[in-house]
DNA sequence: TCTGTAAAACCTGTATGACTAGTTTCGCAA
DNA sequence: TTGCGAAACTAGTCATACAGGTTTTACAGA
């Protein structure tokens, strides 16, 4: 275990909560920690570091905010795997305060997803094929509870997001759910009959039917259209 | 301006630190603020939350290291701008731990690009292109100095970003940026012959024009062709 | 009345010490 | 060898203090 240099040649960023973050990353790359691993205690860190422990904990609390670490009481400090919670936040925050626009949201959503579906359609198993299909069954069962389907609407683009084997994709798709809960139900209610909402769950079990079948191109296209109809109705209910 | 309730009722997280978070965040959706809007001072929400000056400082590093708010002595804490400081840290932290591949940030970005490159070939201004011609050509020009030509390059694909209008697509591409520095100087050598690199600038120029001319399916299938020679460069070098 | 400036008030950054509560380690006893 | 309990360790929170920025206030001069 190489000790922390508590120099801070890199990074600009004054303060000295800025340079132990820095000494602390580099001391998971230096010493090639994985998600699991231990981080010295704030004691240790801040002897070697030369500074209190008022400041080694801020520098945790930080990278525990971008989820790089895992903090709990009593036990030292580890190494997290990466999630979603972070970047929701962040794109919550966008949103929030009108640097996001849902459209913007949605054709970041469009363009991933498009991929997300062909790559599914490549990479999926079986049990992921079961999920996905059953996802969509689910909408179609119970269309009349709004919000069953919802769930089941998220969980349905998630798990394809999980098939398609990238965990950028699955972070991302993760990252915006909170901003589809917002808006999903707007464009639910904006589809006036039931054959226009079971139209839009029917668009699910084609596009499951397509990953399972392993047909990318078709996958991705029916993602497309479905994005399509969905900003249609959004459209419809005065969302810029 | 509203006050902001002490209460916890959100969030399962545990922590004084954790609903002192979710406090301020629903302060600043509460009262609307815009970025370079002050919060509260770390005394006032002290004493507004009943937590020590400790507690509200380690949420307030939480928030910054997020992005949400900005710090700096003596100062109130502000309403942040969206950056790709955060989202870059986990980007990195997730292939220095080996739970990002290299190819998978590849797939990426070009799924990202090649939605960036037909959103800017259609929104581009007349500013936006001199500046994304300018980078191509200076690729071509300084082509005998890589370190020259890399910066041009993650410029010219950071620009095109910027062109399509969506934050959410710069924020992404700005926080791949430092993985594409570690792997760029691989993919150049990687390219045996000055013939090949110029290859390379010159798909660079033919996209900036394809972008210039307003030609978006141009745009998006030169991107995704020079994605797929990158990939290959890197293959070559035995990157999985 | 308006303006410029200096002092006062305010605010964050950092350090220290204390105490609580949760976790790990280690040695002893069965 | 195993199981248990005490000791050592560790993080969470609080109170206090002070240095060094920043903003506000109030006063003096025009």
């Amino acid at each position: 275990m190489t000790a922390i240099s508590g120099d801070d040649a890199a990074s600009h960023a004054s303060g000295l909560v800025s340079s132990a973050i820095v000494a602390i990353t580099r001391h998971i790359r230096a010493n090639e920690l994985n998600p699991g691993d231990r981080l010295p205690s704030e004691a240790v860190l801040s002897r070697e570091l030369s500074v209190s422990r008022t400041v080694v904990r801020e520098a945790f609390r930080s990278l525990a905010a971008v989820r790089l670490i895992d903090l709990s009481a009593g036990k030292r400090a580890t190494v997290a795997q990466l999630d979603d919670r972070a970047m929701s936040l962040m794109i919550e925050h966008g949103v929030d305060t009108a640097q996001i626009s849902i459209n913007q949201v949605y054709d970041a959503r469009r363009t991933i997803e498009m991929r997300t579906a062909a790559l599914a359609a490549l990479r999926r198993t079986d049990a992921e094929v079961r999920l996905i299909l059953g996802h969509a069954h689910a909408m179609v069962d119970n269309f009349s509870d709004a919000d069953s389907v919802m769930e089941s609407d998220l969980a349905f683009h998630l798990e394809i997001a999980r098939a398609s084997r990238n965990p950028i994709f699955s972070i991302l798709i993760g990252a915006f759910q909170g901003i589809a809960r917002q808006t999903w139900p707007i464009g639910w209610r904006s589809r006036s009959s039931d054959a226009e909402r079971q139209a839009m769950n029917r668009i699910h079990v084609e596009l499951a039917e397509a990953i399972s079948a392993g047909d990318p191109q078709a996958a991705s296209q029916l993602m497309a259209r479905h994005f399509d109809e969905s900003a249609k109705a959004l459209l419809a209910a005065g969302i810029a």
